[in-house]
DNA sequence: CAATCTTGCATAAGGTTGGTATAATCTTCA
DNA sequence: TGAAGATTATACCAACCTTATGCAAGATTG
């Protein structure tokens, strides 16, 4: 995260883009300048105020102070005392961007943001807003208080009408794509895997039992991943000679979920049986099913599935 | 990733192709000639314009500075500073294929390689592989000789019952999560997008669609992915909003093919009609379901689907 | 409690920017 | 030969930017 001094100088912006990017109206920004001598932008041939990178982050700052009850006469003239000793340099990015692993903004803000971002289609913003709120967040916090939330979001709008199935592809194509590259950023050892992951029968869904592979291998299992709609028997005869410890399947709709049924019993044929974990959006909204699965119900978030996995793990290594 | 400056100068395009590639107006783009005296492309003998792969990188950085809020004027005052000191070399490197190196080994070496690995679902040693594929060709070759051919040969093996569905899934999923960090490495502009690619209704397979994509953004179109399965009438009430030029889907099942034969009636009704375009093994299979579906058939390789979309593109402004 | 201060916002009057429209020619190509 | 597309040049106009003035709601003060 960039120090004050090092953001760029260089004069850029107008003053609606200013205004736009720190949502103060352009009015007040003129109203500010020349009633409290904050900022001095350049001017340009033609009188234009230009602002820089290093503008916008200062004006954040002022923003944050505004909006926490400081009047503004103040937060300028504790900038204008900072700028003279020279302490704003520190004091500056701490109050603006997030300093490694704090957060910016409450994860709901997020949450909100992409959503609008990827309904938008608006990919570049999409990709930096996601970058941002996993530089803000531990990996699982990000995935399960803003990716999760969002992609919830995304689904019930879809469900009123809100918007349109391609709008729903393109964001879930794009988030597929973030998360492919985060599992294979995590180097995968050569060895025979642990855990196989992947989406129960017909199940077209796959981000949750990505966002739970990518989770666990942060963790250092050693997790292969599958993909969607695995026709069960096959998967319990690649288990045959892969002896995993753990398979989980994910399942998000109800027909999905009901194929797995019969998971337990084609597996407690092999030896040794490996455990079967399962879990995803159909359990959640009818959590009767969960009992008609004989395996491991994995929990109703991402971090109990983690959880769980870990103890059924460490349990039997 | 090339420097600014080991791109070809070379004289190629006529200004509606630039139109086209950058999503800038010719009208636009000879206004900011004259006004800001950015650019100067080579005159012909008829004095039209020529400009070179250099020029479209620079429009489209130009583009993509005022996309993010600096003026024009602005923008171009800070390329002509930049162009002065020299420091513009590390700014502009993006979007470019690399050119070629030589190749270690040919082409079918890297199939059969690449198809072990993959069977053996051994993820480390196919990222290496992959690295080196895509470092030893150019982007078109890699996927043409080497990618292709594998799939090819994956699905064949599937089909003789030699290799598990899961292996199946797992080489897939691999390939998709390289291909979808490969399309997210291109910057997409946050302009409206030129092309739409997704797959037919109730096709599950992704990977040609998801290559055409990869190969079409390396060459400068703007190009939005929308994974597989889409349905036709909410790609059209979607694409009436956005008026892409061009919609392409693909195939590989018969069904799915068969699904694509309402497209262009669709597509008629809006105004401006985009072009429609088609491809996938569904068609290279079975020849005769090319005439059964209203729109351009793309050809039956990467190659030519490349080309066909650049020559449909370029024919209108 | 009335006077004053603070502060965000509205409005007016005037200048600039920058994408696009129009027209009049010329070139290319089928 | 006509359609499509390139050329220059002029002009338009909506959207912006500028300064200046002023107001209203809320806080502060004498």
């Amino acid at each position: 995260m960039p120090v004050i001094s090092e953001i760029s100088d260089d004069p850029k912006y107008t003053i609606k883009t200013v205004s736009a990017r720190t949502g103060i109206r352009s009015v007040t920004l003129r109203a500010w300048e020349r009633r409290y001598e904050v900022l001095n932008p350049q001017r340009l041939d033609n009188r234009y105020r230009q602002y820089s990178d290093r503008d916008i982050e200062i004006l954040r700052w002022l923003k944050s102070r505004v909006d926490s009850g400081v009047p503004i006469s103040a937060a300028a003239g504790e900038l204008r005392r900072m700028v003279k000793t020279g302490e704003w340099a520190e004091v500056l990015p701490a109050g603006i961007s997030p300093p490694a692993g704090r957060a910016a903004y409450p994860p709901h803000v997020y949450v909100e943001q992409l959503y609008r971002t990827l309904v938008k289609h608006d990919e570049a913003r999409a990709a930096e807003l996601y970058q941002e709120i996993f530089s803000s967040y531990s990996l699982a916090t990000a995935m399960v208080e803003v990716l999760v939330p969002c992609l919830v979001e995304i689904g019930e709008a879809w469900y009123r009408g809100a918007i349109r199935i391609a709008t729903e592809h393109f964001a879930s194509a794009f988030l597929r794509g973030k998360l492919l590259t985060m599992l294979q950023a995590y180097p995968q050892r050569r060895s025979a895997p642990n855990i196989l992951i992947g989406g129960a029968p017909g199940e077209q869904h796959e981000l949750g039992a990505l966002m739970l592979a990518v989770l666990l291998r942060s963790e250092g299992f050693r997790v292969e991943y599958l993909g969607p709609d695995i026709p069960l028997e096959d998967l319990v005869d690649y288990a045959k000679y892969e002896k995993p410890q753990m398979i989980v399947l994910s399942a998000v709709t109800e027909t999905a979920a009901l194929e797995l049924r019969s998971m337990q019993t084609l597996l407690s044929r092999l030896r040794p049986a490996p455990v079967f974990g399962f879990g995803g959006g159909a359990f959640n909204l009818r959590p009767e099913l969960r009992s008609q699965i004989a395996g491991t119900f994995l929990g109703d978030t991402l971090d109990s599935a983690v959880a769980t996995v870990a103890t059924l793990m460490t349990g039997r290594d």
